[in-house]
DNA sequence: ATATACGTTAGAGCGTACTCTATATCAAGG
DNA sequence: CCTTGATATAGAGTACGCTCTAACGTATAT
């Protein structure tokens, strides 16, 4: 099976120009054209922009990218440096998730707060609650930590 | 206690450049300054500070944040307006963590196939191993699921 | 055969978030 | 007073990842 950019753009819901950006940076070393020049997409093609995406996912920048695609090409002489790669990109993630996880947490008493402030009518009211100190204690083991404390500033 | 920009780069890892940078576009706004206009901050600001610091890290842009500022600045009246800000950062964050976990379970899969494949030699051994389709299963439901199916690809 | 839709290239342009430069002023120690 | 180092401003420049334009070629239905 084979597919126009057209049909890729469709398929992988990024645009043609992108595609073509990607070729011209060096992702996407295999795709081939037909005589009258035009791209055809193979399922190989698609696979390879399915890891491009998995890659970008983890924050992996395009030029970081091309250099495991080249030392794909390069073969078996290359595993180690790819396995490497691979490990970093683990590391990149987990700390995101860690990083992430924190941050819901900051958010969820954010909605918390708001939610008693839009039932009160006041943020300063909603603020001072036993309730609120409590959650704030509880989230970050300290009443006094306010990670939003500009609610507390005379504005 | 106050602080000079320098300081405040310091403190918070941002460089002096960024922290004009934010206070131009206007998530800053109760910056003081001296006689000479010189930048003094407050312990306010550097939660100001976190507080950017910590939509940035939900994905928002400056423009969004800016503008949770400016409902903050008008008081109350915007108290669900931010409820509801915050609400959509929730979402965001949440499915940003279900993404990466995903992402992590490729990454992970990957180390495994090169780890066998650096202990093969060859990439292709490790990728017709029983235990690597095994694992595919068990990842990915699919034997015949190769989410990385280039090294399939004749090169 | 021609209209229309889709494709090609080279290269310019854009949006975001900084980052730096040039030039000038400020603050503190000797 | 003078030097040194930090800070001020306006505005230019940078890096990244696209995104689009212009001018032209291809494919196909009527």
């Amino acid at each position: 099976m084979s597919y126009s950019i057209g049909q890729v753009a469709e398929k992988t819901g990024l645009s043609a120009y992108t595609l073509r950006y990607y070729e011209k940076e060096g992702l996407l070393p295999y795709v081939q054209k037909n005589a009258s020049g035009l791209r055809i997409y193979n399922e190989d093609d698609i696979s390879w922009l399915s890891m491009i995406e998995c890659l970008k996912a983890t924050g992996m920048p395009i030029k970081e990218i091309r250099q495991y695609i080249e030392w794909y090409k390069e073969g078996d002489a290359t595993l180690s440096k790819r396995l490497e790669l691979f490990r970093k990109r683990r590391l990149t993630v987990e700390q995101e998730l860690s990083k992430l996880k924190k941050i819901l947490g900051k958010v969820e008493f954010k909605i918390r707060l708001y939610e008693k402030a839009v039932a009160a009518g006041s943020l300063e009211a909603a603020n001072n609650s036993e309730e609120i100190n409590q959650l704030r204690e509880e989230l970050f083991g300290d009443p006094n930590y306010f990670p939003e404390v500009e609610e507390k500033k005379a504005v």
